[in-house]
DNA sequence: TTAGTGTTCTTTGGATCCAATTAGCCAATC
DNA sequence: GATTGGCTAATTGGATCCAAAGAACACTAA
């Protein structure tokens, strides 16, 4: 029987919680250590544990953890408690498919109002992803490099639902990353696409994307048919 | 001094709720509330008054709170209170250009698997609208009939997206309608969008929608802007 | 009269307690 | 030997209690 390390000691406490805000800290420390995949899904949440862990009562736990249901990264059952939600279900290619419809806009939106600064900092993203080898850097890195290219656009409620699906990926990948090759091909595409936005060409620079995109969904598409065939050969 | 009449009072309760589903009652009869407009933007949502509301303690109503607030439906600062959350900001521009891109794609992709049977409860929709009066329900017409078009798009997590963001208008309609006569040219876009998309004609009706949309939000934000110089003159 | 201050009252946030539901386990029986 | 029954332990959900922050108000002093 192998054993099983509790995935909560991930989470690292410095020092007491000031108590007037205890549920707060409590929501983002966990949703950070969500999305960024120190807990995996289906983690149980045990309110008990949780607090124990935070030095309160289980009183800010609950809260937290409503809210965090209320944005979708746990699953609550009465009486049975939260499990950290599920990834990307059976709907990569919904998922993808919005992301190509909200990032072909941001982008087309933002292509023109992009900074020369804007584009340095885009580049020292590939650069950094170029040597980076934690699970949990490349995410961060990837999701910046989009994001720099697609902040100018003046919708900032469009730049919300793109980081959303943006910060969905970044949990994917961290745990699945390795399990299938996707870094360097990526990385071309990156380069591609940053020469592409630098010469202000608009409607070559979305076409890249979404063959970017396109390629991201492929990986993960069959990546997740082989999860599911080798669930059934365990069954 | 005006009468202020407590809007909380405007809430039904059938009966005493079952203890065991307390929080989930309570939340979703708030948010629908809220969503449609019996609640007005700004109203104070104070714990023990809902809970004596709704024969409970406190404890429920903190948790449906908190949720809700997680949905962005309330605005919560510490130590002073809920209060439900204005309804658009300043965005109007912003949001309207969010929605005529997802609608625009979910009816894209929804008009080749529309059945005749859609068209016929779209129509009715259309009837219905033609001579109601209350805004609660036109409000809910109105969004019914957009969703009967869109509702066959391949995709569900666009059609949620698409669905909060009617769900946005109708609460914001449900307030300003009679303030601003939209209701007229309103059906006279719908019919002439029906007619399109019965032909099967794409980009035309996409075209009509963005325009319908178009013509909504101007009025929104001129209304809006009139309000503002009003409030000017106020203070 | 008005500005400032101190007090009280309201309301939220956290802790603790109790009830209700579920899961696991063991035994009894078919 | 397998299955079903009830019992116990674990865990969540709701109620109540207490502390702390904020708002309202009255009182005092200039």
């Amino acid at each position: 029987m192998t054993q099983k390390p509790n995935p909560l000691s991930s989470i690292k406490i410095s020092g007491p919680i000031p108590a007037h805000l205890a549920r707060s800290v409590i929501e983002e420390t966990l949703r950070n250590a969500i999305l960024d995949g120190r807990l995996p899904c289906g983690t149980a949440m045990r309110q008990q544990e949780l607090a124990s862990l935070f030095g309160v009562s289980r009183m800010p736990v609950r809260e937290a953890l409503r809210q965090l249901e209320a944005q979708s990264l746990l699953h609550v059952v009465t009486h049975k408690g939260a499990v950290v939600a599920p990834l990307i279900e059976d709907n990569s290619a919904e998922t993808y498919a919005l992301r190509m419809l909200l990032e072909s806009e941001a982008l087309r939106l933002s292509i023109p109002l992009l900074t020369d600064a804007d584009l340095a900092q885009a580049e020292a993203c590939i650069n950094a992803l170029e040597s980076e080898k934690d699970y949990t850097e490349i995410g961060r890195l990837n999701r910046l490099f989009h994001m720099v290219l697609y902040g100018k656009a003046p919708n900032q409620r469009l730049l919300t639902l793109v980081e959303h699906g943006l910060n969905e990926e970044e949990r994917f990948l961290r745990f699945n990353l390795e399990a299938m090759g996707l870094g360097e091909t990526s990385q071309e595409d990156h380069r591609e696409l940053l020469s592409l936005v630098a010469q202000k060409k608009v409607e070559e620079s979305i076409l890249t994307l979404r063959n970017h995109l396109m390629r991201g969904m492929e990986v993960i598409a069959t990546y997740l048919r082989g999860l599911e065939s080798a669930d059934k050969k365990a069954v």
